[in-house]
RNA sequence: UGCCCGAUAGUGUAAUGGAAGCACGUGUGACUUUGACUCACACGGUCCAGGUUCGAACCCUGGUCGGGCAACCA
C-alpha cells in the first residue's frame, strides 16, 4: 500500500499545521495516538488514528503509539495487544515509537515537585465531597481550600509522604494552585496526583500515587516532542490547563487541537455502553460482528481500506455530527465489489428438476471469479439435473419485470444454461415446492447460438453437490438512527431484535474450504466472509452487507 | 442563569472577501450473463437580523439554536 492511500483529506488541522510550518513556529510534524488500555478500539478511534497517523504521513513526520496508562484500576494488559493489532490492521505503523505514559512516571513526579517548589502545587486533604463544595459552581467563584497556603517545605514533605505510602488511599491529593475563581472549572485547583494502591501492569507496585490525565497528558506530549496533539472536543476546556502546566513547568509546549468525535447512525460509540452490551450478553463479544469495534467490523468482513476511505471522506471539523452508516457501507461495498471473488449460494431453496437433463450426468462448468476482472480467472462449478434456486426466483403469473421463473418463461441459470419452467409442483396450500424445467443443451455458458435474449439471470447450486453451511445474517444493531436521542429511555430499548438471524444455506462446493476472513460476493445476494468459528467440517459465513438496494420483487 | 465551542442540501464535507462544489442518500432513465457494478439526468443548502464592502458562507455586532464543562476517569 502506498503512503498516499493513508493520507486523509485536508482539514482545518492541516490548515493550522500549514500555517505553523510557514511561520516557522514548527519545523516538523509529530503526532500521537494515545489510547488508554481499558477497552477495545472502535470506529470512532479509527477516525482519530487516521487523523493522527495520516497527518504525520502527509507531512513526512512521525506518529507515536502511546498507551495512556495512568489509571491502573481501569487498565489491563489484555487490551494492549488488541489495540496494537487493531492499529496495525488499519494499516498504520508506529515503528520504533511505542511509548507508555508509565515510562514517564519518574519525570512526572519530578515535575510535580518542581511545581511545588514554585509554589504552584499543594497537598490538599479535603475529601472529594468537601472539595466539590470548595470548587463551587460555574456561576460563582469557589473558595480557597485550607491547605492552599501551606509552605513549600511542608508540601514537599507531604507529597513525599504520599509517594512513600504514608497515607491511606484517598487521604489527600496534590493540587495545582491556579485560580479558585476561574470561570473555567478545570482551572480551579485541579487534582494532579492521587493515591491509589493498585498494581500497575507496567510498574507493578512501585508507585502508590498516580498522575491525573490533565497533568500527565501534556507532559507526555512535551517529553515526546509532539507538535500537534489532536484530541476530541470535550478536552477543549482542558486546554488552558494543558498550557498552564507546561508553561509553569517551563518545558516544551505542543499545541492541543480538538476535533469532533465520530458518531454513526444505528449504533453507539461509547466504551461504557459497548461494555454494557457485552456484559449483559446483548451481543456475543467485543468482536461480535454487530459491534462498531474494529475487531467486530473486521469479523463482519469490513476492510481496513474501506474504513480508512470512510475516515477520509468524513473529514475532521469541530462540528458535532452524526454520520450516516450508509456512507460507511458505501465505502465497504466499493471495496468489496472491486476486490472480492464471486460465488453462488442459495439461502431459501426450492428444488428445480431439469427433466431433459440426463440422470447421472454431471458437468464441471467454467464460471468467472470476477466478471469485471478477467485476471481473476475462472473456477469450475458442478451442474447436474437437480438444482437449488431461491424460492423468491419463482413466481406464479409473474409480471414482465420479474426476474425469475414463471411458467413458460425462459431464464438463464448463471454461467450454465437457459432453461424454461414447464411445471410447478405445489403443496396443499398452493405453495410451490418444486419446479420442473427443460433446458436448452445448445446454450452452455448461458448464451443462445441463435442470439435470442433472456432478461433474467438467476443463481443456482447443484443439489447433489451443495454444501450446507451456517450463515449469520447481520443487520443494524439498533432500530433507530440515534439510540441515545431519547434521554428518557435506555438505549438498549432500541436494540434490533433481528440484528442476527441464523440460516442454513446451500453453497457451491468450492465454498466448503473456508479460511477465516476470506471474502466473497454471493452473486445477487451480498458480501460474505468466513467467520473464525469455522471448522473444516463446518464452515460458517457472516453476511457483511447485502448488495446495494434490497431486491424488489414486483 | 458562568465559561468554552459550533451552525453550508436529508447526511457528511469543500469554497479561507470574487461563479456555493463534491460524496453519500433519494428519484427517474440507460446498460447489464449479478435487480449489483457502471453511466446519464434530477432533487436539494449558506440559522436569523443588522453592519462593513464594488462584492460576504467567509469580517463585525446582536440574537436564535445545538453541544461541552462542576471524577481523586480519560
Amino acid at each position: 500500500m502506498s503512503e498516499s492511500e493513508h493520507n486523509i483529506a485536508a482539514n482545518f488541522i492541516h490548515d493550522i499545521i500549514d500555517a505553523d510550518l510557514k511561520s516557522g513556529k514548527r519545523t516538523d510534524v509529530v503526532t500521537r495516538f494515545p489510547p488508554e488500555p481499558n477497552g477495545y478500539l472502535h470506529i470512532g478511534h479509527a477516525k482519530a488514528i487516521c487523523l493522527d497517523f495520516g497527518t504525520a504521513l502527509k507531512y513526512g513526520g512521525r506518529c507515536h503509539l502511546r498507551f495512556d496508562d495512568t489509571n491502573p484500576e481501569a487498565e489491563d494488559e489484555e487490551y494492549v495487544n488488541a489495540i496494537k493489532e487493531d492499529v496495525k490492521w488499519l494499516g498504520f505503523d508506529w515503528g520504533e515509537h511505542l511509548y507508555w505514559a508509565s515510562d514517564y512516571f519518574e519525570t512526572m513526579y519530578e515535575y510535580a515537585v518542581r511545581l511545588i517548589e514554585k509554589g504552584k502545587a499543594y497537598v490538599c486533604e479535603l475529601t472529594q465531597e468537601e472539595f466539590k463544595d470548595y470548587r463551587g459552581i460555574p456561576t460563582e467563584p469557589g473558595k480557597k481550600p485550607p491547605g492552599r497556603n501551606r509552605p513549600v517545605a511542608e508540601n514537599m514533605a507531604l507529597f513525599e509522604k504520599m509517594k512513600n505510602g504514608g497515607f491511606e488511599d484517598g487521604a489527600c491529593v496534590l493540587r495545582a494552585k491556579i485560580d479558585m475563581a476561574s470561570p473555567n472549572l478545570h482551572m480551579r485547583d485541579p487534582a494532579i496526583y492521587r493515591i491509589k494502591r493498585a498494581t500497575h501492569h507496567n510498574t507493578g507496585d512501585k508507585w502508590c500515587i498516580y498522575p491525573m490525565y490533565d497533568f500527565a497528558h501534556c507532559i507526555e506530549d512535551s517529553i515526546e516532542g509532539i507538535t500537534h496533539s489532536m484530541c476530541t472536543l470535550e478536552f477543549e476546556v482542558h486546554r488552558p490547563l494543558y498550557d498552564w502546566i507546561l508553561r509553569t513547568l517551563e518545558v516544551y509546549q505542543p499545541q492541543q487541537i480538538e476535533f469532533a468525535r465520530l458518531n454513526l447512525t444505528y449504533t453507539v460509540m461509547s466504551k461504557r455502553k459497548l461494555l454494557e452490551l457485552v456484559r449483559e450478553n446483548l451481543v456475543n463479544s467485543w468482536d461480535d460482528p454487530r459491534m462498531p469495534t474494529l475487531c467486530g467490523l473486521r469479523r463482519r468482513g469490513f476492510t481496513s481500506e474501506a474504513i480508512r476511505e470512510f475516515c477520509s471522506i468524513i473529514g475532521a471539523t469541530k462540528v458535532e455530527s452524526l454520520s450516516e452508516v450508509e456512507l460507511l457501507e458505501s465505502c465497504v461495498r466499493d471495496d468489496l465489489n472491486a476486490n472480492s471473488l464471486r460465488a453462488m449460494a442459495v439461502f431459501d431453496p426450492i428444488k428445480v428438476v431439469i427433466e431433459n437433463y440426463p440422470e447421472g450426468l454431471e458437468e464441471q462448468l467454467e464460471v468467472p471469479n470476477h466478471p469485471q476482472k478477467e485476471e481473476e480467472g475462472m473456477r469450475t462449478v458442478p451442474f447436474s439435473r437437480e438444482l437449488w434456486i431461491e424460492r423468491t426466483d419463482y413466481m406464479d403469473d409473474a409480471p414482465n419485470k420479474f426476474k425469475g421463473f414463471t411458467l413458460g418463461r425462459e431464464v438463464r441459470l448463471r454461467s450454465a444454461y437457459l432453461a424454461t419452467c414447464t411445471d410447478v409442483i405445489k403443496d396443499g396450500d398452493g405453495n410451490a415446492t418444486e419446479l420442473r424445467c427443460t433446458y436448452d443443451p445448445d446454450t452452455k455458458g448461458g448464451s443462445a447460438p441463435d442470439g435470442r435474449k433472456v432478461k433474467s439471470t438467476i443463481h443456482w447450486v447443484s443439489a447433489k453437490h451443495a454444501v450446507e453451511t451456517e450463515v449469520r445474517l447481520y443487520d443494524r444493531l439498533f432500530t433507530v438512527e440515534n439510540p441515545l436521542a431519547d434521554k428518557g429511555r435506555d438505549f438498549k430499548e432500541f436494540l434490533n431484535p433481528e440484528s442476527l438471524q441464523l440460516i442454513t444455506a446451500k453453497l457451491e462446493p468450492g465454498l466448503a474450504k473456508a479460511t477465516p476472513g476470506t471474502r466473497y460476493q454471493f452473486e445477487r445476494v451480498g458480501y460474505f466472509c468466513v467467520d473464525p468459528d469455522s471448522t473444516e467440517e463446518k464452515p460458517v459465513y457472516n453476511r457483511t452487507l447485502t448488495l446495494r438496494a434490497p431486491r424488489k420483487i414486483s
